[in-house]
DNA sequence: TTTGGTTCGATAATGATTTTCAGTAAGGAG
DNA sequence: CTCCTTACTGAAAATCATTATCGAACCAAA
């Protein structure tokens, strides 16, 4: 029924993304993209983002700023280590903090627990500030 | 020497705030307030909170859907469990988590490490789930 | 080629937060 | 208490990221 097409600006943001190692904006993917000739909208850039996002393909990461920036990564549960100069990015999982947080939720008398980590922080290949 | 005033405005955002036992964003404040019989300015109250986040009184917390949510919480770090159907907030801190993740950071040659670290889920007051 | 649904993208709309800027008032000086 | 300086207030306009519209472009199939 209801198919998903493959078109090439699907796969241009696919590809666009998939070359940056940190999170990027749909803003500035879009406009980069078109600064380097590709001639696409940018209703179109965030519609292939969300999509990304939905199939698991890409993580969604919204900032202090209001700003939503969107990065391939890998399909396991997996947390962010984000440089806050270049945007350099790191996933890791933390062995036994899982079932830590679940515990602590539930003793709490919470249920369905989710949890969002994020470390920031500077990167060896950036200036300390 | 830019000095702060005290006026009846901040005084009541505060009180409003500190009536709450979560969080809340400012035009939900504002409205509530407005709706109480208190006339103040929608302006005044994102300064008045932006002032106590400043100053260490409140805790911001910009969610997903990009609005920010503002709480008085303790001068000690901390961090949230949040019911995502009352807003009820729980705060809480994990030992041995503050070191752990600021290790892997370092082992990954991350420096001036900061984390966000979160947890939601459906307290034992809310039904369902 | 005709057909019917999907996708595109320019543009308008949304909605939270910020900026303006003229009028108000806190609070220290005298 | 009165004056002054200047931070504060708030209605309205400006920002800005994101979403909704909707006609045109596209594609696969009949
Ligand atoms: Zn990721
Ligand atoms: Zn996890
Ligand atoms: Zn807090
Ligand atoms: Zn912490």
């Amino acid at each position: 029924m209801t198919q998903k097409r493959s078109t090439w600006q699907k796969v241009a943001v696919r590809e666009e993304l998939g070359e940056r190692s940190g999170f990027i904006s749909a803003q500035q993917l879009h406009a980069e993209m078109v600064a380097a000739g590709q001639k696409l909208g940018l209703t179109t850039v965030y519609r292939a983002l969300t999509d990304m996002v939905e199939s698991g393909e890409a993580d969604a990461l919204t900032g202090s700023d209001g700003e939503t920036r969107y990065r391939i990564c890998g399909q396991e549960h997996h947390h962010h280590l984000i440089c806050n100069v270049c945007g350099k990015t790191v996933e890791f999982e933390l062995p036994g903090f899982e079932a830590a947080t679940k515990a602590l939720a539930l003793s709490h008398g919470f249920q369905e627990v989710s949890h969002s980590i994020e470390l920031f922080g500077t990167c060896s290949d950036c200036p300390r500030g």
